[in-house]
DNA sequence: TATTTTAGTGTATTTTTTACACTAAGGATT
DNA sequence: AATCCTTAGTGTAAAAAATACACTAAAATA
């Protein structure tokens, strides 16, 4: 039984689509990584990938790959780089397309509980050791982040779909890594008007209940058409 | 006379990296296309590329697209993003890592005088039909553009090593599609600190003369260590 | 009922952004 | 040589945004 070979006149490498799984606890942000379960890198901790395959965009792999580590859908994904260097993987060459995936706080506690998946979520400031460059890949993405939730509101995609002003601010804060002033963040985060209030209000907190929120995805793509230039923060 | 075959067990892509390279000539910004010269999209208008060789990182293949298209050396480049829907090449499966480069005024002239050289410098507002997804390239990378020259000094990867304000300021103004009124702007960007005035002023202008500045890298590097967020607009 | 823990609110001050006119200085023209 | 033309460089006033900060309202818990 001879396995199927491809041939070609040049030589190709592989590529993988590796994602960074963002969540959000409440607290702090996380990251989801696998045990590696055959070399290279047996037994490490490493970020989700796969092989590309021949007829599949690479949004579409990265959305198999969260399917296949998460057991969710619905995640939002973006491309973060692509990591090249010759020497990456020992077994070929293999040239990864990072993907950032964003994980809503329900999803988050789904994932976090689910004891048949081989996926942990762990601290940023705890991250074991890593299998090929998956640590600069982590370090390149909380970079973009950083840099994008000034000016994108792409950490919105990490809350649920209804969520209270001090969980947005305790996200940012977390991702800035600095504390900012409640009544100035509500002043601002406002002022953009992507935010739609609801009449719902938390329950069973043992402070005064806060109003949920939505994100107003129309007024977004409305701005967005018109150029104007974001500043959330 | 066989040619060498490189057989795998899975089907594997080939890889290309597409340089979309802007200059400045001034007034407006320009990218360099090039006719193909063979199958697929033939005579067609298109990016600079090649595909990446087994023992080449991604930047270096980007690198060598340069040399071997505009013959200089030097130039700044940085990954812009990857392509990867799988029919964008009628050849095979083909993934592009586009590159965004960036050419001194000074070499654009060079580029724009050498007529052994198979490039042209084109406006952006006049852009032909382009082979494969390279209009998307370079939609994607005039879109980066934008966003990235306010909060870092990319642009003056355009510039010589000598600048005058008026000429950065049309840099800008170039960039963005709007104008900028000249005492904010020269107000604005000296207040980054990141310019060092020179000694030296333009020559031979029938009008006032400008100093010469020069971008301080030291300082940027500082500032960067800092954690400092810029903002340059 | 009292306590605790926020959520929501507004003001004053400082800083930044925005809008705008005039003089200085170089080459070209008369 | 004088004049003209074309910017380069400069600063002020007003508006807007950012920064810093205290108190009341409202929910659960003891």
């Amino acid at each position: 039984m001879s396995e199927p070979i491809f041939q070609y006149r040049h030589p190709h490498p592989a590529v993988t689509v590796d994602c960074i799984i963002f969540g959000f606890d409440g607290l702090q942000i996380k990251v989801l990584l696998v045990q590696r379960k055959s070399e290279p890198f047996a037994q490490h901790w490493a970020l989700p990938g796969a092989f590309v395959q021949t007829d599949e965009s690479l949004d579409a792999c990265a959305t198999r790959v969260l399917q296949k580590e998460c057991s969710i859908s619905g995640v939002y994904v973006e491309q973060l780089y692509t990591f090249g260097l010759p020497e990456r993987d020992p077994r070929e060459r293999v040239i990864s397309v990072a993907y950032m995936g964003f994980v809503k706080t329900t999803d988050f506690q789904l994932i976090a509980g689910n004891n048949e998946l081989q996926a942990d979520w762990q601290a940023l400031d705890q991250l074991p050791v890593l299998a090929f460059d998956h640590h600069a890949m982590i370090q390149k993405a909380l970079e973009r982040l950083r840099g994008k939730i000034r000016y994108q509101p792409i950490g919105f995609e990490l809350l649920d779909v209804k969520f209270t002003i001090p969980q947005l601010q305790q996200l940012y804060e977390a991702i800035l890594g600095k504390n900012l002033d409640r009544r100035n963040f509500r002043k601002k985060i406002l002022s953009t008007g992507l935010l739609k209030q609801l009449d719902e209000k938390q329950q069973n907190v043992a402070h005064k209940a806060a109003y949920f929120f939505a994100f107003d995805q129309q007024q977004y793509q409305q701005l967005m058409q018109e150029g104007i230039y974001l500043e959330l923060l």
